[in-house]
DNA sequence: CCTTTATATGAGGATACCCTCATGTTTTTA
DNA sequence: TAAAAACATGAGGGTATCCTCATATAAAGG
């Protein structure tokens, strides 16, 4: 009942053992390290384990000392995302708290979108098949939820009623942008980020009923 | 020269065998058939081709006889769609030729995720990691320039020199549009996809200039 | 120091997958 | 009808991956 997510259980049934020494700690954290870097570079599916071992200058048998799976490696990873992603919109939304929708959305974007293209393997693990759909939808609905607090601070006030929904569509947005910048090329891309902001400030600051 | 797609090569080095008589024309639409049940169930990567077989009905020989790598049957996918949704997207473009653009894109978001609802193999073979870079490019240029064309039909019409990023991010509303319909719930799903299709005729009615 | 617990290691078992190939069957051609 | 060409089949070779396990080292406790 506290703080970050000691929730958020990988698949179940075989039990990662949490390390208790200050070495395995630090092994863990390389091993995440790695599995990032193997995971943005090959996809969820096509990274192995020997390669996200050899990544973190680790043995095999380490890495299965403490995940038992491919699996919770990318469960693992997904939770210590999501709660540096809740935590960054927690801190924003208080700094934009009482300004304007436009500079909100700015904000949000340029943080947002920074934070997707510096660490992709985020966007790998929570789109891998793999993926438990109720961990999908809960992990959605909590960046939802920061987002729309965040929304529901700006001056002059959004309409209550909408906030849910526009909340949704800024997130499915941001990742647009994200997908965006990885997909198209300079040209169709700049133009495109642009666009997308300008309408979804626009829509945001119309009519609010 | 003519219509369809008789280029969009598979990988290369390894050429598929083109099927000539009739009962090899109905083999290897079937192999498709069944590839993209497979696709759609497990994804382009977990995938096998015994399954791909298996639903289709044929021997992995026979399988192999015509796609010799799982890349040439997603590739050959892949080309089908594209053929398809392009042919879709020329007859609307002649139906809502003159019309607003609250109704061309009424109509555009209707088609267009209704195909990507019924074929969800297209989505998967799509955004495999295998894609060649450039055969994906090529496919998301030759989408947003049916697209162009549709918005460059609309009455009043649209400044030209905004046709070319405004296609852009409708194709991409479109993609999220469909993501959104697989992956939140009911409760949410709706309301957003009613914000995302009004706020995009917003901003294509919007200023001109 | 000695016992106990945590962490480290890499060879290899089990499995699954991609793809080949030798052989058989159907259809076309002459 | 006979020869040739296209298509069909499934056992199995080669390989790669996930994961186990017996064993070894480092750290903590008493």
């Amino acid at each position: 009942m506290s703080s970050s997510s000691q929730n958020s259980s990988p698949p179940a049934e075989k039990n990662a053992k949490a390390p208790s020494r200050s070495r395995g700690l630090k092994r863990v954290s390389a091993l995440l390290d790695g599995a990032s870097a193997v995971f943005a570079e090959a996809g969820y599916e096509a990274a192995t384990m020997t390669q996200i071992a050899a990544r973190s200058g680790a043995s095999i048998g380490s890495l299965y000392q403490f995940f038992p799976t491919k699996e919770h490696v990318a469960a693992a990873l997904h939770a210590r995302h999501l709660d540096t992603l809740a935590g960054m919109l927690d801190l924003l939304a208080g700094e934009v708290r009482g300004h304007s929708v436009e500079a909100a959305v700015d904000a949000l974007f340029a943080r947002f979108v920074a934070y997707l293209e510096d660490n992709p393997a985020f966007l790998a693990v929570s789109e891998r098949r793999s993926l438990d759909p109720a961990v999908k939808k809960e992990a959605r609905a909590r960046l939802r939820g920061r987002i729309a607090a965040l929304l529901g601070a700006v001056e002059p006030p959004i309409a209550e009623a909408r906030v849910a929904s526009l909340a949704a569509v800024t997130l499915h947005l941001i990742r647009v942008a994200a997908m965006l910048r990885a997909d198209d090329d300079e040209s169709v891309r700049a133009p495109a980020i642009a666009e997308l902001r300008t309408m979804l400030k626009g829509h945001l600051a119309g009519q609010p009923g």
